[in-house]
RNA sequence: GUGGAUGUAGCUCAGUUGGUUAGAGCACCAGGUUGUGGCCCUGGGGGUCGGGGGUUCGAAUCCCCUCAUUCACCCCA
């Protein structure tokens, strides 16, 4: 193939039984975001570019990773590179903050980001994500978190472990802001040239630095700096996720890439992913909404990566497997196998024919492969009006008439009438 | 954006110091088995050796460029 036909960079094509693990774990994720009372909202995979600026002048996925375009209206549109600033905009546009609070609503899209492909790092990928408006207590975080642990571990994940920590909120964070910027200040000559380039642009970001550790080590504690409301929240929330029999840990050094977040920030890993890659990750942003043109009002969610959790998965998610029925014909018998087929699929069988013209031997080898079992039409074997039945797995098989409502009863208690199996 | 590795059939890979029409296994299709699969046997389709340029009598093989994949950094899902 040419390789200007070929697919874009860091893109991909999912194929089955990816693909049906995909639309599984799409449809968890729905049950369990109902289950919380979470509505879903679709937003447009675009916004004017606008949207995403405000809500992250120093956030590189906004900064650097943008795919932007000027329709020819002359308007500067953005592909979504994440999910939050964008339900946020439909929160303000569409008038939510006059619905009954809290407003719990969740998403399941394709994200965009112009960066460099590596494993599990892709130019678009999914994210299933959910953001709760309106609530200042700490029970709104623990509830997301309890969402977005409870979808990975239904998922088959055993135990996620969450990483939590405050950023503290416009009176704290500034004295703690001071205090980091004048530590590393002193060492500037011996810290990496990252460091010096996060110290003016984004100092909370120095203390994920992989590189100076030991300058990193002996860094200040925003705990240290915390205002007694910032504080409570988070020891609440912590609480609130224990008691519930969620795994929670404080981490001195977590800092997300979003400028929007206050107060709480959340991770959650794995070690199949190492320990730079996410499994996801969320926050409170209390300023967002405001920052959007809407009323003073604070939110909190997540965002989980789809691809990323079903490689941690690694296949134990149960999909549809290989099965039904495959209706063959001997020579002559091509209409009545077709119609057979048809009138199985109404008793709500899957069921195949032969639609190559195909010899008996090539369907049945055929069918072997996609179906737990066969009904040969026009068998001489057997009597008028029947036809022959068989177990493709025994190889048994046997006369019976050749009527839909028998074969399908005679399958289903063959095969049962839900065939899903782990596929490997 | 920076650095390293790798690109031969749908998939996994051979291809010796550059040398005739580029191979294998699996997969696919058809037959061997006159009524029916999975094993075995035979045959078949499928590759401009990622693309372009150069060196050479001759390049999958050597050199340059480019594209893509992959790993790490940055950052994130």
């Amino acid at each position: 193939m040419r390789t200007e036909l070929k697919r874009p960079r860091g893109t991909q094509d999912i194929l089955a039984p990816e693909s049906w693990r995909v639309e599984q774990l799409r449809r968890l994720a729905f049950d369990t975001a109902r289950q919380f009372g979470f509505d879903p909202l679709e937003t447009p995979a675009f916004e004017q570019s606008a949207v995403f600026l405000k809500v992250g002048e120093s956030t590189d996925v906004v900064q650097h990773e943008r795919y932007a375009f000027t329709d020819v209206g002359g308007v500067s549109l953005t592909l979504r590179p994440e999910g939050t600033a964008a339900v946020a905009r439909a929160y303000v546009e569409n008038g939510l903050y006059n619905a009954p609070q809290p407003v719990r609503l969740f998403y399941w899209a394709p994200m965009f980001r112009r960066e460099r492909p590596q494993a599990l790092r892709y130019r678009q990928h999914t994210q299933f994500g959910a953001e709760m408006f309106g609530v200042e207590d700490p029970a709104a975080d623990a509830e997301v978190m309890l969402l977005s642990t409870r979808v990975v571990s239904l998922a088959g994940l055993t135990d996620p472990v969450i990483r939590v920590n405050s950023l503290g909120c416009h009176q704290c964070r500034p004295a703690y802001r001071q205090a980091l910027v004048a530590y590393y200040r002193d060492r500037e000559p011996s810290i990496c040239q990252d460091c010096r380039v996060r110290l003016e642009q984004n100092p909370l970001r120095l203390l994920d630095c992989k590189v100076d550790v030991e300058a990193r080590a002996g860094a200040p504690d925003i705990a240290d700096y915390w205002c007694t409301a910032c504080r409570a929240h988070l020891d609440r929330l912590m609480e609130l996720v224990l008691l519930a029999g969620g795994i929670i840990r404080r981490d001195s050094r977590l800092v997300r890439g979003f400028d929007y977040y206050s107060r709480t920030v959340f991770e959650v890993g794995h070690p199949q992913l190492g320990d730079a890659t996410a499994l996801f990750g969320g926050g409170r942003y209390d300023g967002l909404v405001e920052s959007l043109d809407g009323p003073n009002t604070p939110g909190v969610g997540f965002g989980i990566g789809v691809e990323r959790l079903l490689s941690a998965l690694g296949g134990r998610l149960p999909v549809y497997s290989v099965a039904g029925c495959y209706v063959a014909h001997q020579p002559g018998y091509e209409t009545e196998a077709f119609a057979l087929a048809e009138r199985l699929r109404q008793q709500g069988l899957v069921c195949y024919s032969d639609v190559m013209g195909r010899s008996l031997k090539a369907q049945i080898r055929d069918a072997g492969r996609r179906a737990g079992a066969a009904v040969i039409v026009g068998s001489e074997a057997v009597g008028p009006g029947e036809v022959m039945v068989r177990n493709l797995a025994t190889g048994e098989q046997e006369a019976m008439a050749g009527d839909p409502l028998a074969i399908a009863a005679w399958y289903n208690r063959k095969f049962g009438t839900n065939s899903t199996a782990v596929v490997r």
